[in-house]
DNA sequence: TATACCATTTAGACTAGTCTAAATTTTTTA
DNA sequence: TAAAAAATTTAGACTAGTCTAAATGGTATA
């Protein structure tokens, strides 16, 4: 059974290799959980003989089946816990993330199946992030641009496929995050503009270019 | 902000100091953590130089105010998660202790707070013992024997003031648990026993030695 | 291509906690 | 009350993980 800094590290790598399963370098894990880089250099040797990383010196680090198989199973247990406390408990969904930290090492396989079930099964957590499901499989959600959307439909952002500093800065300052609702509340042929609602609270307008920039789904 | 091994040790010397707050033996906190006295020895030595405990060589340990302060957080911890494993994932009483142990060490007062609150602001966990409120204190329940109930009452089983392994077994066999609920359905004069049913489901008739060895609640 | 710089690894020390084995203190019992 | 037994403490070693400082490797640049 592996301890819960194990677990921190192989999720750590999960989250940097992205989906092209790249290797890591060892500096980029310290900062992700924040450490020092000869700690890093430790930890990866020692996870490589228990066969969870595969770790070449000086070439980074990618995860081994049974290390991604770990990492998954943290990432569910991560996000079930996040729609635990925003959907059950009532937290806003920027306080959860340091408590979902501590709840994400908590061993019981039954526990989190019955808490699966005991939340309905969401496909999502409350930053839009997908739930792996027990084998550690990610649902697919069809994704769609924003300017795909008909008047009166709602979904939930879920990605940008843009990522320059002004267009995440622009989100920012319209209070657009990952997992925020958008409802569709009128479409201006003249211009393709789109006025929209925010989290059933604030009303905007988006540019076509900006809509369609912004990754959404209808699925929960 | 302490380690969840110094939580063990606070709470193991809590619970073995029991209500007269005697001090307790280094061989029985290593009992009830499942370590050595070794370690122990050297341990609430540390938490001595803490101020966690009150702690003479070869002449046991006590709890200072700090440390029963955090005892009594940690068991207020443990035994709102047993209630909500219980009423809310529907776990069994008998596999709730050993995700509780893990459980208890999540660090936030927030989230205690508001599972308190979501949970109804239980005043017992399912094994009948008190839940402490968020000041340490734990709530006044009236306890009765269960001959004392009317017909119609309901109570929930606390303890028991006969400990033999016959009386243990019997109650065994029955399937009665601290924390089981007892309806009153009738009494029969004849004899003094009593017929009730438990759980809302199984049907029984105590003797009257029975039932006066039976402590119960009226409160939840 | 030499050099400088950045990334990475190694060496060695530290902390929290554990253990076994030996030493010491306390308690029991004859 | 002295010896035996039981409880407790100390000494020293171990593990998992961390750190700083120094050494080494790889890469970009002049």
């Amino acid at each position: 059974m592996q301890t819960s800094t194990t677990e921190d590290y192989l999720k750590a790598i999960f989250k940097l290799s992205g989906p092209s399963k790249k290797g890591v370098s060892t500096n980029s894990i310290a900062e992700e959980i924040s450490t020092k880089a000869s700690s890093v250099s430790d930890m990866v040797k020692k996870l490589s003989e228990k066969g969870l990383v595969n770790y070449v010196k000086y070439q980074g680090s990618t995860l081994t089946k049974d290390g991604e198989k770990i990492a998954l199973r943290v990432i569910r247990k991560h996000r079930l816990w996040e729609v635990f406390l925003v959907e059950k408990l009532k937290f806003g969904w920027d306080e959860i993330h340091e408590i979902a930290e501590q709840l994400e090492h908590i061993k019981s396989s039954k526990l989190i199946d019955k808490l699966d079930a005991h939340l309905g099964f969401p496909k999502r957590d409350p930053h839009g992030d997908p739930i792996p499901d027990k084998n550690g499989i990610f649902p697919t959600l069809k994704k769609l641009k924003l300017n795909e959307l008909k008047i009166g439909e709602k979904a939930i952002l879920i990605g940008v496929s843009e990522d320059s500093k002004d267009f995440l800065s622009y989100l920012d300052k319209i209070g657009l995050q990952l997992g925020s609702k958008i409802e569709i509340i009128d479409y201006f042929n003249f211009d393709k503009s789109l006025k929209v609602k925010i989290n059933d609270k604030i009303d905007f307008t988006f540019s076509e270019l900006a809509a369609k920039n912004l990754n959404i789904s209808k699925e929960k």
